[in-house]
DNA sequence: TATTGTTATACTCTATAACTATA
DNA sequence: TATAGTTATAGAGTATAACAATA
């Protein structure tokens, strides 16, 4: 028998896994791999960027962003468009596929969310929501410390 | 601004990324790598065993799972160990440092869950599990469904 | 000099298919 | 015939390092 910390650690990521599976879904259907959606989903949050953006956000290298725009250029959901004002630079922009992806990602996301939370009483969603803070806040004091 | 049920889905997704942080260090320090990790992980779960019940607990190929063993008794992890019973099959044991690495992802796992989870009072910890069981159990009706 | 993106190279994870040894 | 594991092959994601073009 675990203890009912762990209970509850162990529950907050299977849930997140029960997710990351249903996105697995939307891949194996949209002929998208998870980094590229990822990136497409960034792409969604920012707004059109250099790659160098892209990298920072994704956390990778820029190398690795060439590879992923390679892709999704070739899949037609992204294009490469001169930087209006750094000749270095390339402007990734969402192409009419892209867009349209972008939005039922983020359609799907929130229909989830509402599916999964919608049964919930207000006042204990509440409550979940302030445990789910304090507990990222924790985590993150103690990352601060080492 | 987004609804109620998209933020606490977007906060368990946060906290879980953090957790998964807090992996990828452990696994820096180790020099090992996420399917690595999972794969000795699900040996402390279920034991020695041979190379198909790790696939279907890790829910890849066969194939996949004779590289990661590959990399496990190179670096010292596992051993390959001739089946008692059934001479096509070869056993997955870890080794002392083996053992030695899964009781430290465990007590680490434990300690992160008391860490994050402790200060949480009784009630509330409890409802949020309740919370976390009650939506559980929607995504897999959901799942069912299709 | 510093930054942006690409080429070169390499390793890991993952998959399918064909094959060997054994059940 | 079926199963356990390996060899062969391939694609994707990731990294570092060197380089060209531009700032």
């Amino acid at each position: 028998m675990v203890d009912k910390h762990t209970t509850a650690l162990d529950k907050v990521l299977h849930l997140s896994m029960l997710v990351a599976t249903d996105l697995a879904r939307f891949e194996q259907e949209s002929g998208l791999t998870s980094a590229r959606v990822h990136l497409l989903w960034t792409l969604g949050l920012v707004g059109p960027g250099n790659q160098q953006s892209l990298a920072s956000a994704l956390n990778v290298t820029a190398r690795n962003v060439t590879g992923l725009v390679d892709g999704l250029v070739t899949s037609g959901h992204v294009r490469r468009e001169p930087h209006p004002t750094d000749r270095r630079a390339t402007l990734v922009t969402p192409t009419a596929l892209g867009r349209r992806t972008i939005g039922e990602l983020q359609d799907s996301h929130r229909d989830l969310a509402r599916r999964l939370f919608g049964a919930v009483p207000a006042p204990r969603l509440h409550a979940f929501v302030t445990t789910l803070d304090e507990t990222i806040t924790t985590f993150e004091r103690l990352m601060e410390k080492q």
